[in-house]
DNA sequence: GCAATATGAATGAATG
DNA sequence: CATTCATTCATATTGC
C-alpha cells in the first residue's frame, strides 16, 4: 500500500542515454539503456516469467550497469508480458459496444523493437547462459481466458478452514488513533 | 498505452481520494482510503486470514464507506499477506553495488491529518466497536515481525481441504465461475 | 510547456 | 498459500 510516496523523483537527465547512473536518485526505477537490452534480449529468448531465483541473477547480472532491484526485474517481465498481450488483444477484437474510444492502429511505432536481437546474439548469449532460460516452450498462446464469473453476487463463499466452529478470541481489535 | 479506453469507468482523478464514489459502473472494486485504512489496521492487529464470520463483518462495516463485497475482504487479505511475503523476497536482496538505501521505512503511509472523518467521526467509533475486540493484552505493535513467522496465526488452513466437520459441504475454491 | 505516450509500480482478481 | 493475469495509477519520455 505504499501508494502515498512517489512524486520525489529528481532526474538529473535521460538515464536511459548514458550508462552510468548519475547519482539519478529517483523513486522509480529508470533502466538504463544495456539493462533494457538486455531484459528485451531474454524476452525475446522465450524467458517470460522468471523464477525468483532467475530474478535474482537477472538482477545481479543487471547491477552491473546501474542500480536495480530484484523487484525491478520481476515487474518490468510482469509488464513486458502483459502488454505485449494487451497490444495483440487490442487488435484482436475491436468490436466493442460503440463507445470505442480506442486508438486505431498504433502498430507505427514498430510494434516490437526486440529486432535487434540479431544484431549482436553472441555476447547475449553469453550472458544469457547465468539463467537457464527454459520456458520457451510457454509461448505466446492467448489462454484465451474466459472471464465467465462475474457475480459473486451476495451469497458468502465459504472458504472454510478446519476450525471455525469455535474459533478461538479473535484478535480484532483495532488499534486506531493508539498514538 | 493508457488512453481512454476504460469509458464506463468514472473515475475523479484521486484514486483512493474519494469516498464511495468508485464508479457504478466499474467490475473492480476500487476501496476507499477509508476501507484500505481499517483493513491496514485490521492486518496491523494480527488479522491475516480472517474467517468466514470475520469476512463478514469486516465487510459490513466498510461497506459503510463505499460498496464492497465479501469477496474484496478476502481477497484484499490474501493479497496483502501475499505480498508482504513477496516483498520481503524480493526485495530482502539488497543490490551490492550501488548502496542505495531507498528504502526509508516506506511501509505505511502515515496516519497524519489524515482522520478518517469526513462527516461523521461518530459513526466511525460507532463501527469499529461492532468488531469484537478482544482484549488480548498482547498489544504490541506486530509491525516488528521481521522473521515473517507467522506466529499469532496459529494455523496455515488450506480453504482447499475439505473439512469434515458438522458445517456444510463449502466450496472452499471460489464456487462461483458458474454462468 | 503541454499533450500524448511509454513504462515502472501497485493491486484487485483469479487460479493452482 | 504461490503464482499469475488484468487493470489501473504515477511518472518518465518524447513530439509538437
Amino acid at each position: 500500500m505504499e501508494e502515498g510516496m512517489s512524486g520525489f523523483c529528481i532526474r538529473d537527465g535521460s538515464v536511459r542515454g548514458n550508462s552510468g547512473s548519475t547519482g539519478t536518485k529517483c523513486g522509480r526505477w529508470n533502466p538504463t539503456t544495456e539493462q533494457v537490452k538486455l531484459l528485451t534480449e531474454l524476452f525475446s529468448s522465450g524467458l517470460r516469467t522468471p523464477s525468483t531465483d532467475q530474478i535474482q541473477k537477472i538482477s545481479t547480472q543487471l547491477s552491473f550497469y546501474g542500480k536495480i532491484e530484484s523487484k525491478n526485474v520481476f515487474y518490468w517481465f510482469q509488464n513486458h508480458k502483459a502488454r505485449e498481450r494487451q497490444k495483440r488483444r487490442k487488435v484482436s477484437f475491436d468490436d466493442d459496444k460503440d463507445v470505442n474510444i480506442r486508438r486505431e492502429n498504433s502498430m507505427n511505432f514498430s510494434t516490437q523493437n526486440f529486432a535487434y536481437q540479431v544484431s549482436e546474439p553472441e555476447s547475449v548469449i553469453e550472458t544469457l547462459q547465468l539463467f537457464p532460460l527454459d520456458s520457451f516452450g510457454e509461448s505466446e498462446s492467448e489462454k484465451l481466458r474466459v472471464h465467465s464469473n462475474e457475480c459473486w453476487d451476495t451469497k458468502m463463499f465459504s472458504y472454510t478452514m478446519g476450525e471455525q466452529m469455535n474459533h478461538p478470541p479473535l484478535d480484532l481489535r483495532l488499534s486506531f488513533m493508539s498514538t
